[in-house]
DNA sequence: TTTCAACACGCAAACGTTTTCGGACGTTGG
DNA sequence: CCAACGTCCGAAAACGTTTGCGTGTTGAAA
């Protein structure tokens, strides 16, 4: 076992200074020639590399990023990852993932523990008990220190940072035009409840869209789903009793749920009842029917958060502070469970 | 924006000594009472938090972990996370995920940058293009630099250390055996091509499964499959021209893919054609019918995988150097797709 | 021969900690 | 009255880097 080799060991071995080895390797023209060529083949042969932890305390920069999300096996959260790792990796980031778990307390304890050095700044979505408490003194604080943060999908107002969204209501508009469109007369939706931002806005998208088509708002056909553990009974019992044509889910689960109530009670997709559901993750492209589906370019909400990072992270200190919300574009996926 | 508190502030605000600070953080019985009382004070009231890089530079250790996985947009490697995650936790550590997306170059180079004083050890499984090559150096010399390295789910013999891995042959029996008990008489196989270790073994699983039972073995009931882009054709192609009546996909994908083509070409699900899956993830639960599958535990695996490194880690250096391989059971999950 | 660049290199500080050692002071005991 | 000891605290080194500045040596110009 070989332990690291340092500066240090480097300089005792060639009898030279460690200032000397490190600007040799540098490529300093204070260092003549030959010194330069025996430090560099030194260094090459028993492969010196500098120790990161040493470089980020004298820079006062980790060059990683941390990102604190609310659940992992979550295909729309692993998109992100995937989107934020791409431009990280290519702008020399590391990324380091942590996870909240929905709890308020693990948020705070994670953001605590990066906060301290580990990393140079925040992309996070927000936990669904932090919503509820309505608490963001963790972020401001961070924030205050000087930490850039980015929120995306789960945002709030309150907290004053970059942020990167998607356009929920827009979204939800276009895949309940698309069932008016295809001929939908009584449409329904399955949805959270309202504490859940997206769930709230796509409600209103949903609203929305019906009114500006002469529809008439039937609360009776919202169903408002707390417990996601029994999102499959209630949205049997739900259905059970509502005549709907086109239904509109929020998230796959709901959607897929639904067209095995449907089938269950003999009514078919699409022919009886078209379905239209929000994220385009494996459920929707495999399911079958397949899914339409709002698709919300999780790769590249998380590209466009890590761009927001990286360029206040790389900004001179001396520019105007500013805070950008870019909200990513969804679009509609058209797939075997509606008409067309 | 106030920047972070430091000892050296700590002191000068309260005109004591760096040490007397620090040591009467630590509560120190050389500090007397009311420094000790006035420090702390202090400290809280302005939330001083030590700084970590300052550290891990001194202690000579991060308390970080880093996984590396090939991709992250895939069910089972999240629920890994999750449970190396959730134990990192407990013991005090920070997770770092880097993705290889199956690229031997980006494996190596994630390796370099997080051995170089970023992570106490690794956790990885390796990519499919390392496992082609057969090139592990860049792992031998980190284990060799005295980096605890654990290998998952896709290891190979010729890197020494800690291995958390499935049975993968004695699940792929059970799956097959559930076939067979369930009535099954010609059972084929979709699998990937052999250098994809796990594809090997469970295509092994199968053989001998069938073998133990009296059932021939038939080449032409083997798909081996190379393009995951095109699996879906290649299933529909191959299924066409089979009369099998149990099939056995070593992945969630096949599996569903192959119910598809089934369905489309007028065979039913189980009826006509019994299908078991590997890994339980979204898709076997939600699909319809939901998916007999053989379930890989990845969350335990995460787990075994996190405390064998970090009991590594903190194993006192005078400990023999063993090497563990812990075998994660998988189990069998019995739904819709197989009669019973 | 003296003077002065230019060159090549080393010293030391700094980043924020922890920890060992020793020093100053006051108290106690002989 | 002096030695010994205890209490409380500070100086300094160490972890591995980078970098401004100082210094010694050389060679050439004056």
């Amino acid at each position: 076992m070989r332990p690291k080799l340092t500066l240090k060991q480097i300089a005792r071995e060639l009898d030279v200074s460690i200032s000397t080895v490190s600007k040799a390797l540098k490529d300093s023209p204070e260092i003549g020639e030959d010194t330069k060529q025996k430090i560099k083949a030194f260094a090459k042969l028993y492969n010196y590399k500098p120790n990161n932890i040493a470089l980020s305390l004298k820079n006062r920069k980790t060059k990683t990023i941390g990102i604190i999300i609310p659940e992992i096996v979550h295909y729309f959260f692993t998109t992100v990852i995937s989107g934020v790792e791409q431009v990280a990796n290519e702008k020399g980031y590391n990324v380091i993932v942590c996870l909240s778990n929905n709890s308020f307390d693990r948020e705070v304890l994670n953001l605590d523990l990066l906060a301290n050095g580990s990393t140079d700044g925040f992309i996070l979505s927000l936990a669904k008990e932090t919503m509820q408490k309505e608490d963001y003194h963790h972020l401001t604080e961070v924030i205050n220190q000087g930490m850039p943060v980015v929120l995306f999908d789960r945002v709030v107002d309150e907290v004053h940072c970059d942020k990167v969204i998607i356009d929920d209501i827009i979204g939800a508009k276009k895949a309940v035009e698309h069932l008016i469109e295809t001929g939908c007369k009584k449409i329904g939706i399955l949805t959270t409840v309202d504490y859940v931002s997206v769930g709230k806005l796509r409600t209103r998208g949903y609203i929305e869209a019906l009114e500006e088509n002469d529809y008439p708002v039937d609360e009776d056909l919202i169903l408002k789903i707390e417990d996601m553990e029994n999102s499959e009974k209630e949205i049997g019992e739900f259905l059970k009793t509502r005549d709907v044509d086109g239904l509109f889910a929020v998230n796959e689960q709901f959607a897929v749920s639904a067209i095995g109530a449907l089938r269950r009670q003999g009514r078919n997709v699409p022919e009886d009842v078209s379905v239209v559901g929000f994220t385009d993750g494996e459920l929707s492209k495999n399911f079958i029917p397949s899914l339409t589906t709002v698709s919300q370019h999780g790769t590249r909400m998380g590209a466009e958060a890590a761009h927001l990072l990286i360029d206040k992270l790389e900004r001179k200190p001396d520019e105007v502070e500013s805070y950008k919300t870019v909200i990513v574009e969804t679009s509609l996926v058209r797939r075997e469970s509606t008409k067309n």
